[in-house]
DNA sequence: CTGTATCCTGAGCGATACTG
DNA sequence: CAGTATCGCTCAGGATACAG
């Protein structure tokens, strides 16, 4: 389960219904997974970590392990060797997706208008 | 400036632009802040502080500081006595707003099928 | 290749007291 | 009323080594 540290974490009370998203979109990466899980289905867990550069193993895995409990991402684990595990977004995780595209446009807005914070002090 | 541990934090570099919207609403309350200043505007400290059950002041005051340097929030000192302020969201932090809808909704539809993380296991 | 197991750091947050 | 000033803590995240 995500436990992060947000307002009505753990104890199930959201005021608006944001809080519950935020817990499961509030790891540093996890917004990133998702994009990158929707450009490039059904990537292995070394493609994952080369499409996130700076990511860490321990983090990167302890992330996926958090969306796979939270429903958005399935992990496919196929019996070979070397060893094979397949990651994908599910329906749950899609409509996540397609629910934060109104948010990275508005953050690609004001990236073009200088407004975001970072590059312009 | 806010200054969120996210990755292209503090560099400008952000992968999709959702990366920017997560600096400015990355902070634990901001997202009720936004919603309680949609809700209710104009809104002074005090009263903020009593929508949003459990903030600090320290906390409070700092989110609204970030918040009014990254132009969501508007901040309006009458010069009286005792002192009165007002804060209420810019035309951006109305547009923040709006685009954080599907998302709301996102967390809403697994809040009342039971698949938020927190209730259930 | 796909992960755990440890250890560690520090940003973010909380509590409390104090000020104009 | 509307905040600062200080102190302390917790835990998410990073570094590295190791394992199946």
């Amino acid at each position: 389960m995500t436990t992060l540290n947000r307002p009505g974490a753990g104890d199930g009370r959201h005021i608006c219904g944001i809080d519950a998203a935020m817990e499961v979109i509030g790891g540093k990466w996890k917004v990133l997974i998702l994009w990158a899980l929707h450009e490039h289905p059904r990537r292995r867990f070394g493609e994952l970590r080369r499409l996130l550069p700076g990511v860490t193993e321990k983090v990167l895995a302890s992330h996926l392990r958090e969306m796979e409990s939270d429903g958005v991402v399935r992990r496919v684990s196929y019996d070979e060797v070397p060893p094979r595990v397949e990651y994908s977004l599910t329906e749950d995780g899609e409509r996540l997706n397609d629910a934060l595209r109104p948010l990275a446009a508005w953050g690609r807005g004001r990236v073009s208008a200088g407004q975001a914070p970072g590059p312009s002090s």
